[in-house]
DNA sequence: TTGAAAGCGCTAACAA
DNA sequence: TTGTTAGCGCTTTCAA
């Protein structure tokens, strides 16, 4: 790999000038210019972002903390964040926290100590000091930290009272919850909107919320024993898809029928929805463009730009599957 | 941020001596290095990793190029990935090509320039040329680039034969083939390891191969067109899960009973052939471990150690799902 | 055992 | 319009 001053030697100029048309900027002469820009083509010369990074104290580098790059919503987001980041020039480190405390902020350092220039994070446990005392451009995803701090999320708890007010409208008459853990907010905010539109109803009980914990298995198990108990739950709002499918499996393993006997509505609309049979009804986020509306507001914030808005909340709209009974259609037998 | 030059402000010794301590390289009196140890700590000090790739000309960073994060087969090697890279305190780029050369190559080249110590790359396109002459550690995942350059995969062909073996012994009658993209060498290799199996039975046609091109949707459409055209095939084993999906939806409209009517199975073993109902009996690849093998491999090349393998090749598993019909189980209405 | 100083490859004052 | 030079923060020779 050359160097700029391999560069100057052959074009016969100073580095200054070489760095001059690198970079288009001060004067220089079209002869001039022309002669470097033959210089670098023979030597097949790039220049050493190490090198400018340090000088200019930023990496053209983001990173995405997100819990586990496994669990499918992140792969969404991810890829809607690359997309923008590449087309800026900017390259973007992955870093998988668990959702552990001590993880993220390992990360956190670490991206600090590589001149990253921002970071997007995907986290319950982060407080505002764990973000604010190491001053770096940070936008929350998912699940905003503060309300003072850069985010860009939905709106779960309308999102949770349009399913349930969707299982209503097509003639549930018992509906349960499987909730995410207690621990995320965004799992809160749909409990919550359940509740809001149950709470009051005469069937409605405690035990028709269960955990889930956004796992396949364990919804499995916790479905499989809430319909055992209560036979007469005619429809299910999943706290996401993932645990929807936990339901799909509960259902068949029961030989209950969805839609027939069971309407079954998840949240999210991640793409595995779309892949079960039948496919899942869902609350689905606009996950792309929340990915790039958070990379985009990073950007801003990295270039110093004044920034409108500091937390977007986008609303989610319902995808009809075929998890859910039609409108008006009397199943069988009832 | 503090620099080491303020540290040795603080500690009254040179930057040289606070150096040593940090690297723990050189003599330095223990009572100096007290000294200094008090002085980072006391300034909260970390020192520049940017800095130190400039002169070390390396960045503890490596980059993973994947055609799609999406596709849910490398969200599970990335994190394993992933997971021996920060164990080793290197940090993962993450880079989504689409399977596209110019793509493929444009990353390449800004991965040099940002001194990546070394590349894992999954990639159809890339030729050993594009790999040699930019002198970096890489290595191919997936799919190998040339036998003498560095890959981790699995036998495909074998896989493949396996598969359809299986489907044999079980008693289907007459197997199905849905095949990915023509330019992907696993997909190549588990068609000719189909055809080895079946390429002589008396009811085999070429018009039982068709293509699924990776992609659900399209598979969705090419099994539902062959089923209508072979009512008799009981079996298909479809290149991988991903399209096993697309079987699993086809087979469900057209009101084929899997595994009663129908067995299919896939190939990967990613968490998806997991969550559908049936579960999709595959040939499991030990993903997590490839992503861990090729990980470490590179990390070797990168410390150039020597390697006494440089093509890792992995046996897949059967992975036995709800997809077949049991062994010996007679299906109903034959 | 320690420090001075050169240098990694680049940018940007400042001077010419 | 161009060149000289200091400096980004670090490591490592070399000399003391």
């Amino acid at each position: 790999m050359s160097t700029i001053k391999e560069v100057a030697a052959v074009a016969n100029v100073s580095v200054a000038t070489v760095s001059r048309v690198l970079n288009n900027k001060g004067y220089v002469n079209e002869e001039t210019r022309k002669k470097v820009l033959l210089a670098i083509e023979k030597l097949n010369y790039v220049p050493n972002e190490v090198a400018r990074s340090l000088f200019k104290k930023q990496s053209k580098t983001i990173a995405l903390i997100v819990p586990d790059i496994k669990n499918p919503f992140f792969p969404e987001v991810a890829r809607a964040i690359e997309d923008v980041m590449s087309s800026q020039e900017y390259t973007l480190i992955l870093c998988n926290s668990d959702g552990n405390v001590e993880k993220e902020i390992m990360y956190l350092d670490v991206m600090k100590q590589k001149y990253v220039d921002g970071i997007i994070i995907v986290t319950s446990t982060l407080t505002p000091k764990h973000i604010e005392s190491r001053d770096i451009p940070i936008v929350a995803l998912d699940r905003p930290i503060s309300s003072d701090l850069p985010s860009v999320s939905v709106n779960n708890y309308e999102g949770a009272k349009q399913a349930v007010q969707y299982l209503k409208t097509i003639g549930c008459k018992k509906i349960a919850h499987i909730r995410g853990p207690h621990a995320i907010s965004n799992a809160d905010e749909r409990y919550k909107g359940y509740l809001e539109e149950v709470g009051h109803e005469p069937w409605f009980h405690p035990d028709l919320v269960v955990d889930g914990n956004y796992h396949v298995e364990q919804t499995t198990e916790a479905a499989t024993r809430l319909l055992l108990i209560n036979p007469d739950i005619d429809g299910i709002f999943a706290g996401n898809d993932y645990m929807a499918v936990g339901v799909l499996k509960a259902a068949r393993k029961l030989g209950i029928r969805v839609p027939d006997d069971l309407s079954l509505i998840g949240f999210d609309g991640i793409q595995l929805s779309q892949l079960t049979s039948p496919e899942i009804t869902t609350m689905a986020q606009p996950i792309y463009e929340l990915g790039s509306t958070a990379a985009e507001l990073l950007l801003k914030l990295i270039e110093g730009k004044t920034v409108e808005r500091f937390d977007y909340q986008f609303e989610v709209s319902l995808m009809k599957g075929q998890s859910t009974r039609a409108l008006g259609v009397i199943p069988f037998g009832k």
